[in-house]
RNA sequence: GCCCUCGUAGUUCAAUGGAUAGAACGCAGGCCUCCGGAGCUUGAAAUGCAGGUUCGAUUCCUGCCGAGGGCACCA
């Protein structure tokens, strides 16, 4: 998707310097190989330094002898000024190398751009909707929400980034037989006073006692749907009472969601949907698309023979997630008209989504592209690491708990700072640490919950980031103090390999991120956050800058301030970790 | 039984079919006459097994072994 979008005008033009390189090969393609114009071009990252900023294998797929492709292709390329040679090495590889005099003036672009350096235009007038954290109303949110609701929210910021209008939706679970059990549960047992003052833990409580006497007196389960069925038809006292928890329930969340930074646009959840499942069921009817099944149930069979058919509505009439979720999909047509639909959920619904994307494309409800964002399976080898309530550890709890352990590092390293700078950077490092932990590893690899790496405050964690950034800041407050308005002439130069190790990884960063959202994938730009880091690291222990001879030192103090800011926006694109300017 | 994921250093994780498979923690060593040692730096250490496709395979295909998940009225 990336691919073949070229911006002409001057800022945008460097934008994107993957694409331009495509572009030029691209063109020398259409001159010596005609016939293969249309071919993929891919552009790789070397591994190695010595190979260049940016490689390309194309002479190694076009047929003959790949060394003499790759020198045809050499010889038809327009070198630009911006790059310093290209060279062919092994068996036929094109090697591009990005000119010093380039990453110098690149960093004042990145200082111009500011914040907003990292954006592009790759998917500009595109819509993606999302859906993420849609925890359960009447249950706490637990340790296993933390996935859908941090990867949902690093999407979002990424998308715009890259381009997208975005919609950020969270489909509550907030319809269901389960509030039929819970209602039934609150009239038998419940206190009302008990459940306003401290409204999730009782309701929970209300909801395992419910399964506890169901045990023993199954009749219960059907006492619990026909309270759902109720509700489903509106009666008031039922509706009154699910009104109010989903409110109690809503406060709560609200506060979770805020000191995680997390926002929505529109909350739907899925009694949002209640009125609008009927017209699809009638049209699935209709097409015939939906057919009668065993016991009476309303069925999609489907034509991939190894899906089992969904299911649309019970046998009693009630209806399912999945008639819920058909009219989800066919609300956002409507009302968005988006290309792509995201839906970031855990990879146990892969045979659901699939099913449901299939019966959707049967009913002709949308044309949008309909991804099933699925992370990995969270387990817990520690059992008692937390106190456990209802069998659930408790996202608040290791908020505080992640918090707490920042608040004793930051007293031991900078015990100067005030009481309140301290909470804020522990506040800021704890759940940075929890962030990162989440963002920075494959999305569909299965995640370990251990402590020691969810709150890793050393190695490939956000404090390090945090600590890289907070240095850069450090020593341009005090080149501040001491020549406030200094101007840039653009003499001087980075020369040291460590400061030209780290001046060509910042231009990257705005390809790393339309990758990042071309292929959900925060991990991407965590893992060059952290070679950014590095670099930084690095350089900060090899190469002066305060005591550094001008024009030498206004070059540097360019490449620690372009630094600061790839760090500072990186870290925001991480579901906003923040970047303190001390710690 | 069928379907889907995944098996990479001691451990936890990376790697768009590309060049010498990267990190972190841990382990063994070296760095505070210099901008913050939450740091820098040197080293030992890995692609489950067997085939196949390819100029080139951790990546694609087949089989086996092992782990996780899913499979008609839950969400």
């Amino acid at each position: 998707m990336v691919r073949n979008i070229i911006c002409y005008n001057a800022f945008q033009h460097m934008k994107i310097i993957k694409n331009q390189i495509e572009h030029l090969i691209g063109e020398a393609l259409r001159q010596e190989f005609p016939d293969k114009v249309g071919s993929e071009i891919p552009i790789d990252y070397p591994t190695e330094a010595i190979h260049g900023d940016y490689a390309c294998p194309i002479a190694l797929k076009l047929g003959g002898n790949p060394r003499e492709n790759a020198q045809k292709l050499l010889a038809a390329i327009q070198k630009p000024d911006w790059l310093e040679k290209i060279e062919i090495a092994g068996p036929g590889f094109l090697n591009f190398y990005l000119a010093p005099q380039f990453l110098n003036d690149f960093l004042r672009e990145i200082i111009q751009a500011g914040e907003h350096f990292g954006e592009s235009d790759v998917f500009a007038g595109k819509t993606v909707v999302t859906d993420s954290s849609h925890p359960n109303v009447a249950k706490p949110m637990g340790i296993h929400h933390i996935l859908s609701t941090i990867i949902g929210n690093s999407l979002n910021r990424i998308f715009a980034a890259a381009g997208y209008k975005v919609v950020r939706d969270n489909y509550l679970g907030d319809w269901g037989t389960q509030f039929g059990k819970l209602i039934y549960a609150y009239r038998e047992w419940g206190d009302e006073a008990a459940v306003k003052k401290d409204p999730i833990p009782e309701l929970l409580k209300l909801y395992v006692k419910f399964h506890d006497e169901a045990e023993k007196d199954p009749s219960l389960e059907d006492r619990g749907r026909a309270e759902f069925k109720k509700l489903e038809e509106g009666d008031a006292e039922n509706r009154e009472l699910w009104q109010w928890v989903v409110d109690l329930s809503k406060a709560e969340f609200e506060k979770i969601w805020r000191r995680l930074d997390v926002e929505f646009d529109v909350i739907h959840g899925e009694s949002f949907y209640e009125d609008k499942m009927q017209p699809i069921i009638e049209e699935g009817i209709a097409k015939g698309v939906f057919v009668e099944g065993e016991r009476g149930a309303l069925i999609a069979p489907l034509q991939d023979e190894s899906m089992p058919p969904a299911i649309i509505r019970k046998a009693d009439g009630a209806t399912l997630y999945a008639t819920r979720d058909l009219a989800r999909i066919k609300y956002w047509e409507d009302t968005w008209h988006p290309d792509v639909m995201v839906n970031v959920v855990d990879v146990a619904q892969e045979l659901y989504f699939r099913q449901l994307v299939e019966v959707a494309q049967m009913l002709g409800i949308t044309d949008a592209r309909n991804e099933h964002v699925q992370f990995g399976r969270m387990s817990f080898p520690e059992k008692k690491m937390s106190t456990r309530k209802g069998n659930i550890i408790l996202l608040e709890e290791v908020i505080d708990e992640a918090v707490e352990r920042a608040r004793a590092i930051v007293e031991e390293k900078n015990p100067n700072l005030s009481d309140a700078q301290k909470t804020a950077v522990a506040e800021a490092v704890g759940i940075g640490a929890l962030k990162y932990a989440v963002l920075s590893q494959n999305r569909t690899t299965n995640v370990t919950f251990t402590w020691d790496k969810v709150l890793a405050l050393d190695g490939n964690s956000a404090p390090y980031l945090q600590y890289a950034h907070a240095r850069a800041s450090s020593i341009l407050r005090k080149a501040e103090e001491e020549d406030a308005g200094f101007a840039d002439t653009g003499a001087g130069q980075l020369q040291e390999a460590a400061s030209l190790n780290l001046a060509r990884l910042l231009p990257k960063f705005p390809e790393v991120v339309a990758r990042a959202a071309e292929f959900f994938a925060p991990n991407y730009i965590a893992t060059y956050l952290f070679d950014v880091a590095r670099a930084f690291s690095a350089f900060y222990a090899e190469v002066p800058v305060l005591q550094a001879e001008e024009p030498e030192r206004t070059a540097r103090l360019n490449l620690v301030k372009a630094t600061k800011i790839v760090l500072a926006n990186g870290l925001g694109l991480l579901g906003g970790v923040q970047a303190p300017e001390e710690m």
